[in-house]
DNA sequence: ATGGTTGCGTAGCAA
């Protein structure tokens, strides 16, 4: 099962190159990140045309995440847990249910972790956008150390915001202080990880330099000046069944083109 | 170089 996230910054200003990678990469699963709509402007009838069931939490002009399956799906969740005054739309949870012979059940949720920065005010204390993130992350921790109690195999995709070791940076001396590399923001992507959790692209790629997002500014894409921010973070009952892992440029090339490119994943049957 | 670009929405914020 193809399982694969992305982060295309605005569905209505990508749905050319969201309609055209789900014809060719034809995931079974897909979470998107930073819809910028609503759920009722969501372009419903064009994903559906592709075979697709949808799940949406939408909000106006920011965040914004979906889910697309080509299985059964049965929403779980539309906000992370443990803030009810949180009303940014960054999580949806549900489960995928193939239907036929063999086909076993994974939890999957799309994640759009905010970005926090700026990380200090003018005065040097944490800026509350940076607070918010690690609180942000603080609530993800406690939410999948609850759904590691079930034991079921889960997928938890999208754009973290994290680039998780300064491998992961093309220049780390000049992010050291952004709200993606900081020490606070690290420390909780290791405690995920640290519960048990398996980051998929970097368990089957333990060396080497890849980048999943390229700033539009400066030329970032045609001097490859990336970063790896996008992840899937996978139960042990889903890292058990995780065949490959791989991140798709060539989205990022086109016209017209998202920040960032699809990270994906195949999961045995 | 405190720059640069894109999207939303139509000024300025977010990334």
């Amino acid at each position: 099962m193809k399982i694969a996230t992305w982060n295309v910054n605005s569905i209505k200003a990508r749905l050319p190159r969201v309609q055209e990678w789900l014809a060719d990469f034809a995931p079974d699963v897909a979470c998107l990140q930073e819809l910028k709509c609503v759920e009722d402007a969501f372009p419903r009838m064009e994903i559906e045309d592709l075979g697709y069931n949808i799940a949406v939490v939408g909000q106006k002009t920011y965040n914004g995440v979906a889910i697309l399956s080509k299985h059964q799906m049965t929403v779980e969740m539309s906000i992370l847990p443990g803030d009810e005054g949180d009303e940014q739309a960054r999580y949806i949870e549900a489960v995928v249910e193939p239907s036929g012979e063999g086909g076993r059940p994974v939890r999957v949720a799309s994640i759009y972790l905010p970005n926090g920065n700026p990380t200090r005010t003018d005065d040097g204390s944490d800026h509350e956008k940076f607070t918010y993130k690690l609180a942000w992350m603080d609530r993800l921790v406690a939410h999948a150390r609850a759904l590691l109690r079930g034991e079921d195999a889960f997928v938890l995709a999208g754009d973290y915001n994290i680039c998780p070791t300064d491998i992961d940076v093309y220049a780390p001396e000049r992010f050291a202080d952004d709200a993606l590399c900081r020490p606070e923001s690290r420390a909780r992507f290791r405690a995920l990880l640290n519960l048990g959790l398996t980051e998929a692209f970097r368990a089957l790629n333990p060396q080497g330099q890849y980048f999943s997002y390229w700033d539009y500014k400066a030329g970032a894409w045609q001097k490859d000046n990336g970063l790896r921010i996008d992840h899937l973070l996978l139960s042990p009952q889903a890292a058990d069944r995780l065949d490959a892992a791989g991140i798709d440029k060539t989205p990022r090339g086109k016209e017209k083109a998202s920040d960032h490119t699809p990270v994906w994943i195949d999961l045995a049957a």
